[in-house]
RNA sequence: GCCGACGUGGCGGAACGGUAGACGCAAGGGACUUAAAAUCCCUUGGGGGAAACCCCGUGCAGGUUCAAUUCCUGCCGUCGGCACCA
């Protein structure tokens, strides 16, 4: 028995040099073994990693360090989403140049994650911001031009008109700018655009083969793509009232059923007639200006109140030219979906209802449940949206909303005004091409010269990459590559003559949409190399937040596949294997007077079954507040230096893993640390216990095993196959519990051996066989305590290197099964029968049983059900 | 507002439709110690009972089933996303 201590300072960074030195985890691309391409999404380099990054990059080490064992070729990369705004911020409020700030942070954060002993690839190291990644996405932008997959058109920001720039939707708040707390305005830029909708329907379609990917994740993308079928109706307008150019109104619906139940027709704030009409009349043109004080976002848009104004334009019902309808300027029509133009059927939509209620319009139900009365039934304050029987419609009446939808389609199509069907079939998409200008400094410029004379040239290849010029000032709002005297001023590559440079950088979210790609030959002269990218890609497990489960996501989906298109890749979907983590969350401090405190600077007491906390430094009382997730502005973070300086890499990780399940939010508490630390200690207790025990290295294995010998043996074993199980659905909680019980087990087998004062050498061989199977379980959650382990168990090797376990499952079968056995679907007592009775010999056992007799008191049972291997029930 | 998830002891959670509460934390009791820490052992969903054992319990209200934490319908609450935060 030991009574020294593990020390975890003096341990982890000694492990750390050894595989460094060895250089372990430096992977090579023509290495013969099955490849294996782990990835957790690359953070972005805010200056210090956070629990939540601590949470991501445990996991995927986990996976590939288990994955390494099980004899593949892995692959385990790490870089830095290394553009955007918070770098711009800083620059203005601390007067540090972006670059300087964005490469410090990078330094800093990669000591951290350096002591967390993560099995990564520090060769294949990358950021977003070097020119020597962003030049092969300046190379790609052009191919994606050649190919048709960029465009240039107008849309929206949000417009601050004090300070003169545009603003990001988290700068705009309440509807004012963050800075200058003015209302903000939309206003129309041309921009750059990637062609997302051109993969629309294969975006879609694609997402049945995602197999490994979660099921919300695969729904989220759906809704976002959002297919619709409907129809495209052309509208004649009443004749006399309408602008020059306009007569008609073209909408798109998919309730084409509810026709007759139209009362109005709502067009966009921004569609081409609103814009015509407020030429000649003040009060619309009043209206159109209010809509446009909102921010761009649509949360925000969907939540402001319905409100229309009512043109007096009137347009004709296409069933029946002496029916007109009232046409509205709304503000709740986009004009980004189907044609900015919808006709609203208020007792089937319950938007619509809100709009008519407020304007006095008619509210006709159309569709009635199936067996309700047409002539009594009633539209209150809810439509009704459900499937039913039409009724109010004419030649409709009676039929299911689906053959009438084909009705409608079907008269409309056949009917021609102008030489043109009055209605078309039409797949409508909810996903809008992807708009990557941002009038912003620290991102990839866009390498276009704009020309007078020849218009948007493309910077020649020879000349990329376009760099970002170093010598900018923050001193004021707005883009300083706008005001940048001698880069934006250049010669147009076609015809010479003076022309200015593209000032717009690309989104950011370009930037992640391919560094996995790049990651699979990071010095390549060309943006991937084709064997590499071959044998890499997919990314067989890809991990990081449920925030990414959209956007994202369906950008790096469609950006591989236009670098498929261009040549760059050869598959569509990057990600093979997809899991979304939870957050890490924490209890809020707050003081008297609603200050929130951090938990570095709280003592927090158990009294009995409650808790009080307290100031360390003053002893005054705190309230111990909600549990949220780990924010500045709630000040409840926990920094991941103190914990890992404190308790080390291990027991961090080892928290991080055991508490939750991994794709829910995890609470971080002080008692869970303090619990994963002693099992660390604990742990390496054991190792100790055991090596004195236990048979020396390469004993032979004994021919046989005794009870005490093979339970060892069992328990070691079970914990081994269910670990293997769980790592590979990435169910960590699980793994932590069967390593607890495998530890468990061995401690109270060691104890007994101990108190018997002579071990036989079978069981010493089990607590050898057990005692590294042990470790190697653990070695994947807890690689430095790992090695010094199996140091301790007397190996010369390293476990970060050794194959997984061979499993022995006939250790797992039993000879006799005990099966619970209810009465009437409640438990009530157990029966014990060989591991393959028959039905008929378990419902006799049973039947004997007292519990069951009492319970029948004679009579014969209703009904036995027997599920092999699991339960029987009587049903008395 | 729309889309998506989640809700189980004092707490985190476990449970192919099949024994609800594995495992951990906290708490209580005990051992060791001059004492504390560390460690080890026992107890621990609620109620009733001397005990055998019984009753109640998975956000709320219903439903399907021999059997529901699990499936279905409705509601309540919390969280994530909503296209310029990353």
């Amino acid at each position: 028995m030991t009574s020294e201590r593990y020390n975890v300072r003096e341990a982890e960074p000694r492990w750390q040099k050894v595989w460094d030195a060895r250089g372990i985890f430096t992977t090579r691309n023509d290495d013969p073994r099955p490849k294996y391409y782990v990835l957790e999404m690359f953070p972005y380099p805010s200056g210090r990693i956070h629990m939540g990054h601590v949470r991501n990059y445990t996991m995927g080490d986990v996976v590939a360090r288990y994955m390494r064992a099980k004899g593949f070729n892995v692959l385990h990369p790490m870089g830095w989403d290394a553009f955007g705004m918070p770098a711009e911020n800083a620059a203005m409020a601390n007067k540090v140049h972006p670059k300087t700030w964005t490469y410090d942070n990078i330094a800093a954060m990669k000591t951290q994650l350096k002591s967390m002993g993560l099995s990564l690839d520090w060769s294949r190291e990358l950021a977003t911001c070097d020119p020597a990644y962003y030049r092969h996405q300046q190379k790609m932008f052009l191919d994606f031009w050649k190919a048709g997959l960029v465009e240039r058109k107008s849309s929206k920001v949000n417009w601050d008109p004090v300070d003169q720039t545009v603003l990001a939707n988290e700068q705009v708040i309440d509807g004012r700018g963050w800075r200058s707390g003015a209302e903000v305005e939309q206003r129309e830029l041309t921009q750059w655009f990637f062609k997302i909708t051109a993969f629309s329907e294969d975006l879609l379609n694609a997402i049945d083969t995602l197999d490994n990917w979660p099921d919300k994740v695969r729904l989220m993308q759906r809704n976002w793509i959002g297919r619709s079928e409907g129809l495209s109706i052309r509208f004649a307008l009443a004749p006399g009232s309408a602008p020059a150019g306009f007569d008609e109104i073209e909408v798109f619906t998919t309730r084409h059923d509810t026709l007759f139940g139209a009362s109005f027709i709502a067009i966009a704030p921004d569609h081409p007639l609103a814009r015509a009409l407020s030429m000649r009349d003040p009060k619309l043109s009043t209206f159109i200006e209010e809509c446009r004080h909102h921010g761009t976002a649509q949360e925000v848009l969907e939540k402001a109140e319905k409100k229309g104004f009512d043109t007096e334009l009137r347009a004709i019902h296409p069933f029946d030219p002496n029916w007109q309808l009232p046409v509205y300027v709304a503000n709740f029509i986009l004009m980004d979906y189907g044609s900015g133009a919808v006709f609203g059927c208020p007792a089937h939509d319950q938007r619509d209802l809100d709009f008519v209620r407020k304007y006095g319009l008619p509210v006709l139900p159309v569709v009635v449940p199936e067996g309700a009365d047409p002539n009594t039934f009633k539209i209150g304050d809810e439509a009704f949206v459900e499937d039913g029987k039409l009724a109010n419609s004419r030649f409709l009446d009676g039929m299911s909303v689906a053959a009438a939808k084909q009705e409608v389609a079907r008269r409309l199509e056949r009917e021609r005004r102008g030489n043109r069907p009055v209605a078309e079939r039409r797949v409508q998409f909810r996903l809008r091409d992807w708009g990557i200008s941002r009038q912003r400094y620290w991102g990839c410029p866009i390498p276009v010269i704009h020309c007078e004379s020849c218009g948007a040239v493309p910077v020649p290849e020879q000349d990329l990459p376009v760099v970002l010029p170093e010598d900018v000032e923050f001193d004021r709002p707005g883009n300083p590559l706008d005001r940048h005297p001698t880069w934006k001023n250049v010669p147009c590559p076609k015809c010479g003559k003076p022309a200015r440079r593209e000032t717009d950088t690309m989104d950011t979210f370009v930037d992640s949409s391919w560094y996995f790609l790049r990651f699979t030959a990071p010095a390549a002269k060309t943006p991937t190399e084709a064997k590499a990218e071959r044998y890499w890609m997919p990314v067989d497990q890809y991990i990081g937040g449920v925030e990414h489960a959209i956007l994202h996501l369906l950008y790096s989906r469609f950006f591989t596949r236009a670098m498929k298109a261009t040549g760059h890749a050869h598959l569509d979907e990057p990600f093979g294997g997809l899991f979304t983590q939870g957050m890490v969350v924490h209890e809020t401090y707050r003081k008297p007077d609603g200050a929130y405190v951090e938990p570095a600077g709280v003592k927090v007491e158990a009294m009995g079954e409650r808790r009080r906390a307290t100031l360390v430094a003053t002893g005054e009382a705190v309230e111990i507040g909600a549990i949220e997730k780990m924010s500045k502005s709630r000040r409840n973070t926990v920094d991941p230096d103190d914990i890992l300086s404190t308790f080390g890499a291990d027991t961090a990780r080892w928290f991080m893993l055991s508490d939750s399940p991994p794709d829910r939010d995890v609470i971080w508490t002080e008692e869970g640390v303090q619990g994963a630390y002693r099992f660390v200690q604990r742990l390496w207790r054991l190792a100790h216990e055991l090596a004195e025990l236990a048979a020396p290295v390469g004993a032979p294995r004994p021919k046989e095993f005794g009870a005490a010998a093979n339970a060892v043996r069992k328990a070691a074993h079970t914990a081994l196959a269910r670990v293997g199980e769980d790592i590979g659905r990435l169910r960590f909680n699980r793994c932590v519990a069967h390593v607890y019980e495998a530890a468990n087990a061995l401690s109270a087998s060691l104890a007994d051996a101990r108190s018997a004062k002579k071990v036989p050498s079978d069981l010493a061989f089990a607590f050898r066989e057990a005692g590294e199977i042990l470790i190697q379980l653990v070695a994947p959650m807890m690689p430095h305590l790992a090695e010094e382990c199996w140091a301790a168990l007397g190996k010369k090797t390293l476990v970060a290197e050794a194959t997984w376990p061979a499993l022995e499952p006939g250790l797992l079968v039993e000879d006799t099964i005990t099966l619970p056995v209810q009465i009437n679907g409640k438990k009530r007592a157990d029966v014990t029968v060989a591991r393959d009775a028959a039905d008929k010999d378990v419902e006799a056992a049973v039947l004997a049983l007292e519990p069951v007799q009492r319970a029948l008191e004679g009579r014969a049972p209703k009904r036995i059900i027997v599920v092999p291997q699991r339960i029987v029930n009587v049903v008395a």
